[in-house]
DNA sequence: GCTTCATGTAACTACATATGTTACGATTTG
DNA sequence: CAAATCGTAACATATGTAGTTACATGAAGC
């Protein structure tokens, strides 16, 4: 698939599509060929690839939009509210980490193929 | 304290203080008073405001940076995705709350003070 | 009452970040 | 050699948050 036939599907830019799609071609997920017929392809199981494996090829983006502002602050009532709620942030993200991955493409893929069924017999 | 002088201790700008302080204040636990001597005073019991009503007060701002752009998308692809994750941040975010719902502000305070006693100490 | 010191609030500005766009080089295929 | 496609740098735009200015309102002291 090329980068303008996703950018198509996902209502942007083929050069976001690219940006992002190089991450994860760089982690190993899809390949990406050039001229004549070229595009990107997937090149992994889709049952091995979870959601987790996913955000770390993405690059581990910030999950939380509160939280510290800085993380080693001079002032004392700071230290004190960031010693709070470091512990209360850590424990979040590794559950929400835990939870991702548990889910895969595959199962993503499953899911859409319900979805796909089932509008297709609501439509008759 | 006025809003100047908390703005100083914040390092912003006294219309700042003002915004965010009017919600704590809407929320009963701060009162403020306009004029000569006028200002912000604490109007509750510092055990029992905890960092959850501190969210709450503050109008729940969102706290995850990633998740779900549309709520209800056409596209079945994005269904399938929203509802994967939507379990998943709704766990994050209740063990969040629980744990924000432990934490007072009379805590913090006693955390600061061991703080402030622990700077003094290693000036000597 | 008048002055001073506060908050209350609307309107505007500045800045940072994320996203989108343009342009062009590099590579592959026919 | 031409067309199609990715790779990437540079630039443009949009969005949201924070900061600023301006002025109205109210309270205290003289």
């Amino acid at each position: 698939m090329t980068s303008e036939a996703l950018g198509k599907c996902l209502g942007t830019n083929p050069v976001v599509v690219r940006r992002t799609m190089g991450l994860l071609r760089d982690a190993g997920l899809v390949t990406s060929e050039r001229g004549h017929a070229g595009g990107w392809r997937i090149s992994a199981d889709l049952s091995a690839v979870s959601l987790r494996r996913l955000h770390e090829a993405l690059g581990e983006p910030a999950i939380f939009a509160i939280g510290n502002r800085n993380e080693t602050p001079e002032c004392l009532v700071e230290q004190s509210v960031n010693a709070a709620l470091e512990g209360a942030f850590a424990e979040a993200e590794a559950l929400l980490m835990e939870r991702f991955a548990d889910v895969t493409l595959a199962d993503l893929a499953e899911d859409f193929t319900h979805r796909h069924a089932q509008r297709r017999a609501d439509r008759e």
